[in-house]
DNA sequence: CCGGGTGGTCGAATCGATTCGATGGTGTGG
DNA sequence: CCACACCATCGAATCGATTCGACCACCCGG
C-alpha cells in the first residue's frame, strides 16, 4: 500500500487488531491471548514484517542502547596496542550482556569529533587517552551523558577543566604509579642505579625525543603522571627520559636507539609499555647489546608477545579485560542512574627474562 | 519544570517562539531572522540545552547515521590481526567522513549477535567471516538493511542461502584467486616442487589439523575457498593442507611444526595470511631450520610485522585500508538507495627475504 | 493606491513505537 | 442471581524532533 516498509500500524490493520495489541504481541509486556499473538505474527510474516523499528522504540524509551567507545587516536594506531584491544574485548562482552552496542569513535590530538557530540548514546567510556581529554569529558557532560573514565587524569571532576559540576562520572585506572614503585624497587634491588625510561606520550603534541626541560619540568611531570611518580616513589631519578608519540614498537625501537647511543648508557630501562619495550629490545639487539646481561628491560601492561621469544619481558601485569569489563558494567550502572564509586585495580609483578644484575 | 533535560518545546518557550522556529534556528534549514536565531539560542545557551536530541532526528528522518561493522570472531581475537584492523581504520574514515559512526559486533561461531536483529543501524558491513556468514546475511535482509559483504562466498545473492531476492548486498573482495595462483608459479619458477599450505578456518569448526580428506574432499575446497584455487590454478596439488582455527600467530606457528616435522617435509609452504606465516617462520627457526635456505615460505596480506627482522616476509599485498575506505563509500551509497557494483581489488606480489630457490 | 511577491513565523501532521487508563465481556464466589 | 474481579483489547497520549503548507505583514512596482 504506502511505500517504504511495514510498520507496527501496517500489521495491526492486516491481522484486525488494534496497534497497542500489536505491540503487546512482539513485547510480550501485559496480557495477551494466544490466538490473538499468533494471529499478528501471521501477519507480520506475510508482510515481511522483521520486529519493531529500533528507532521508534529509541526515541519511546530514551534509550539508544548504544554506548560510545573513545579512543584517543586513530584507531589503526590505538588497535595496533593490544592493550587497547583486551580492553575493548572486556568492554564488549560487558555491554554484550546487556544487549547494549559499541559505537566506535576515534579522537585524534585533542579533538572532539563530530560523533562526539552529536551521536546517540547512552553513555561514553574515553579509552587510552594519554593526554588530558578535558574538553572531550565536557562536551560529553554538557550532553548529559554519563561517561566512564579510562586512566584519566585525577582532576577530571569539577575544577576549571570547563566540566560542569554534576556530571555524572566515573573513573576506572589501574594501580600504575605503585606498580612501576615496585618494579624499579626490584630493578634496584639487582643493583641497578642508573635508568633510562621510555614514556607514553605526555602532551597533546606527538613527538619522539627526550624530555625537554625548558618546557616540561620532570619535576612536574613527576607529580602528575603516575608511571613517572613511581619512579621517583622508588627514588630514583632518571637519567634519561625519552618521550614518544604512542605506544607503537617503532617507537619504542627509535627511543632504544636514542638511550643506547649515548655515551655511557644507562644500565636499566623501563618502558611505559610492553610494546615500547619490546622496542627497546629489538633495538637493543639491533645494537649487538644481550639482554639482559647489557642491558636491563622492562615493560607494563602484561600482554602476550609471543614473538619476542626466547625472551620473555619483565613487566607490569595489568587485568586488562577485567578493566574493559568493569568499565562497561561502570556504564550500566550509570545508565541506570546508580552511584559509581571510583574503581583502582591492582596490578602484578611479573618476572621475565628481559632483566637481571647489571654487568660490571 | 518538568523532570529531565530541557527539549526543543522548552526553548522555543522560552525564547517566545514557535517549535518549528526553533527547529530552523539549530538546523539552518529555511528562511530565519538573525535576531530570532539569536535569541532561540541565547534561550538555548539558559537552559542548557545542548542540541537536538538524536533520537528525535533519527526517527523524524529514518536514519540511523550508524553502519554496523560485523567480525566473525571475538573482538580480542579478530583485532589481533592487523589485517582486520586496517580494514576497520579505512572504513572508520569512509564513514567518519560522512558523519556515520560504526556500531562494533562480534559474531562467534556461526552465532547471529542479538544486537545484528535488534540494533538501530543504516547499513551492515560483513568482515572477516571465514565460514560461510550466510544466516547473518539473510538476518539482515529480512531487515531491509543493506549490506556489503567482505570477502564472502561467491553465491550470496539468492539461490538456497535463505537470503530474499531483492536484498539490496555489495560484494568487496580482493583478487586473492589470481594473487595466491602468481605467488605459487614464482615458488615454482624458483624450483618448488612439494608444497605445504596453512589454511584459514574453512568451515565453522574452529580446528587445527590436516585437512580431514573423509569430511572435505580438497578438490571441494579447491574449488570454492578462492586462496586453495589458486594454489590449483598455479599446477600445484599441495602434499599437506593445514587448516587452522584462525588467523593467529601461534596457530601458524603449531600448523608450522606439524608441518615441519613430516619425514620429508615440502620445500615451500604457503600461508593463506601474514600472521600464519609468520608462526611458520618462528616454528621453523625453532626447529633449527634456516629461512628461506631450508623452506622457503610465504604469506597473504602485506602487513608490517617489524619484529620478524631481519627476515621480511615474501607475501601477496593487499590494499587493506583501501579495501575498508571502498566498503565504507559502498555502505554510503546503498543507503542513499544507488545500486553497487561489486568490486575486485588487485593485489600485488611483494618479494621478501623468505623465498629462495631450493636446497638440494 | 492596489496587487503580487517574499521573507519570516506558526500550526499541525508525521516518523514508529510504547503505555496508561478505560471499556467490554466473561467467569466466579457469595 | 447479583456483584466483583480480571482478562483481553482498544483509544489516545507521548517521546522529540522535522517539514509542509498556510498565513501575515511588509515592500515594491505598476
Amino acid at each position: 500500500m504506502n511505500p517504504g516498509r511495514p510498520t507496527l500500524a501496517d500489521v495491526a490493520n492486516a491481522a484486525g487488531v488494534s496497534v497497542s495489541t500489536a505491540s503487546l504481541a512482539f513485547s510480550g509486556a501485559g496480557p495477551i491471548a494466544g490466538t490473538t499473538r499468533d494471529r499478528v505474527l501471521a501477519a507480520a510474516a506475510e508482510l515481511a514484517y522483521s520486529g519493531p523499528n529500533p528507532l521508534g522504540q529509541q526515541l519511546r524509551s530514551g534509550r539508544a542502547g548504544i554506548v560510545g567507545a573513545i579512543f584517543g587516536d586513530q584507531l589503526r594506531r590505538s588497535f595496533r596496542d593490544p592493550v587497547s584491544i583486551q580492553m575493548l574485548d572486556g568492554l564488549a562482552q560487558a555491554l554484550g550482556a546487556h544487549g547494549v552496542g559499541i559505537l566506535l569513535m576515534a579522537a585524534e590530538a585533542g579533538e572532539v569529533p563530530p560523533l562526539v557530540s552529536r551521536a546517540a548514546m547512552d553513555a561514553a567510556v574515553v579509552v587510552l587517552c594519554h593526554e588530558p581529554a578535558d574538553t572531550l569529558i565536557a562536551t560529553l557532560a554538557r550532553r548529559g551523558i554519563p561517561t566512564v573514565v579510562l586512566e584519566g587524569a585525577l582532576g577530571t571532576a569539577g575544577e576549571e577543566t570547563g566540566i560542569p559540576a554534576g556530571a555524572r562520572i566515573a573513573n576506572v585506572r589501574i594501580d600504575d604509579r605503585h606498580g612501576t614503585e615496585r618494579l624499579v624497587r626490584e630493578l634496584r634491588a639487582l643493583g641497578h642505579e642508573r635508568f633510562g625510561v621510555v614514556a607514553l606520550p605526555l602532551g597533546h603534541d606527538r613527538r619522539l625525543g627526550e624530555l625537554d626541560p625548558a618546557r616540561h619540568s620532570v619535576a612536574g611531570f613527576l607529580a602528575t603522571r603516575s608511571r613517572l611518580a613511581g619512579v621517583a616513589d622508588a627514588g630514583v631519578v632518571p637519567e634519561v627520559v625519552i618521550e614518544t608519540p604512542g605506544s607503537l614498537i617503532e617507537h619504542g625501537r627509535s627511543a632504544g636507539h636514542q638511550i643506547l647511543s649515548r655515551p655511557n648508557p644507562p644500565t636499566a630501562i623501563v618502558a611505559q609499555s610492553d610494546l615500547l619495550a619490546a622496542g627497546v629490545i629489538l633495538a637493543a639487539r639491533e645494537r649487538g647489546l644481550r639482554v639482559p646481561d647489557d642491558v636491563s628491560i622492562a615493560g607494563f601492561d602484561g600482554v602476550d608477545l609471543p614473538w619476542l621469544a626466547p625472551d620473555v619481558l619483565t613487566t607490569v601485569r595489568q587485568p586488562l579485560a577485567e578493566k574493559g569489563r568493569l568499565s562497561g558494567e561502570a556504564a550500566i550502572s550509570l545508565i541506570a542512574g546508580e552511584m559509581v564509586p571510583d574503581v583502582i585495580l591492582p596490578v602484578t609483578l611479573q618476572h621475565g627474562t628481559t632483566t637481571a644484575p647489571p654487568h660490571r
